[in-house]
DNA sequence: ATTTAATTTTAGGTATTCCTAAAAAAAAAA
DNA sequence: TTTTTTTTTTAGGAATACCTAAAATTAAAT
């Protein structure tokens, strides 16, 4: 049995490596998953002894395949929560985090299987971010921000990179959401925030919103 | 914060009163819960400390109102869960139990509300069993077990009193379900067994099945 | 190449929730 | 009423998952 400890754990150390590509230091989990670096020591020998990970002293720790199959699908699990609740209970895609955190815990390959099926099989969740399959295989989409875009190049938003509520309520306050065709008017040198056109508006965005927001490219 | 330790010893205080509407002794709760009298002393005294319990030792415990409230958010989040997993992701009813148990202890008011609203504010659950409102109010209903009717007696399914897998699954086989109109034929003296009548069935049913499925009693 | 700084690990604790075995209290039987 | 049985509580431990402080190791800077 995996614990929800663990799973958080594995969770953790999936998503730094899809960043770094690189073994994960004890410092970077536990930064993100709030805890002490000693904590984390403990736990990845835990991890290790149940084949979960593959550790050695001083030098980061990477999942093992059974280790990554369950961060996999603890993913899966809180990606497809997210879409039930924005799309079915209508919550906003600020309110879903916490919740689906809860979710994604919940053992039963069953329930997994038929939510997918009830959802009609999404590809992505709410935030644009790819659901795994039931076979772990993901539906990856090349993005970029928006702050990388060119002047008057256009793109269609596929997601964020950021799941913080203060952000994703003043897209919402926008009316910026997934599939908002937009086009770049400007770059201001000094800030570096951004002009953008969508929907027949104009509007003014700063360096960290036009950064966290996701573009489709090609 | 409560835990789910916690919760779950409310609820089995709760569930246990319901019964005796006596004081709930260390034994019974030790019983439902698969744990040792030892350990649900313990418990209680962390439970009287945080005031969700009322305690004398050697006498029992019983529910404070803050217990009660807590007790009955529970049912009612487990007898949603169940109600979903039935009548939208298609579990049958033998099904649910597990995965009911784990998702009634996910915390958030909004959800709760949010999904009773989704499934159109249901009275009863899959079993038959009442669905405690928003403000802790369940909708009783007088049922009594097909074994206390007498004979050519009607009456229509309104629940079961045994949420086990093997038995529901026999109920399915006979398709007896909520719902369905049945009237007694006959008692036989030997083994208490009865004959009853059902959408132009005839079936032979236990006294151990008899005594575990509802009827209405107006 | 040392020294300094940062990271990681070890050592020793705490809180939660469970356990068994023994003691205490209450209930039932003789 | 005394003895026996049952129930409940206390005492002392174990596992999980966290913590701080100190030691060990690695990385960076002078």
């Amino acid at each position: 049995m995996i614990t929800r400890s663990e799973e958080n754990y594995l969770k953790a150390i999936f998503s730094v490596h899809m960043q770094t590509k690189k073994n994960v230091s004890t410092n970077d989990i536990a930064n993100l998953l709030d805890t002490s670096p000693a904590s984390v020591t403990e736990m990845i020998k835990k991890l290790q002894e149940k084949k979960l990970v593959i550790y050695e002293k001083y030098n980061g720790v990477k999942l093992s395949s059974k280790g990554e199959d369950n961060a996999i699908k603890t993913i899966r699990k809180h990606r497809l929560w997210e879409t039930f609740l924005v799309n079915k209970l209508d919550f906003s895609w600020s309110e879903v985090h916490d919740v689906a955190e809860q979710l994604e815990h919940i053992k039963s390959n069953k329930l997994t299987d038929k939510l997918d099926h009830f959802l009609n099989y999404p590809k992505f969740d709410p935030h644009g971010d790819p659901i795994p399959t039931k076979n772990g295989v993901f539906n990856f989409q090349e993005r970029i921000s928006i702050f990388e875009m060119d002047i008057n190049e256009e793109g269609i938003i596929m997601g964020v990179s950021l799941d913080n509520k203060d952000f994703l309520d003043h897209l919402t306050k926008l009316k910026i959401s997934i599939g908002t065709r937009i086009r770049v008017l400007e770059q201001i040198k000094f800030d570096q925030s951004m002009k953008i056109t969508y929907d027949s508006r104009t509007e003014h965005i700063s360096k960290e919103i036009a950064e966290n927001i996701l573009i489709k490219i090609n």
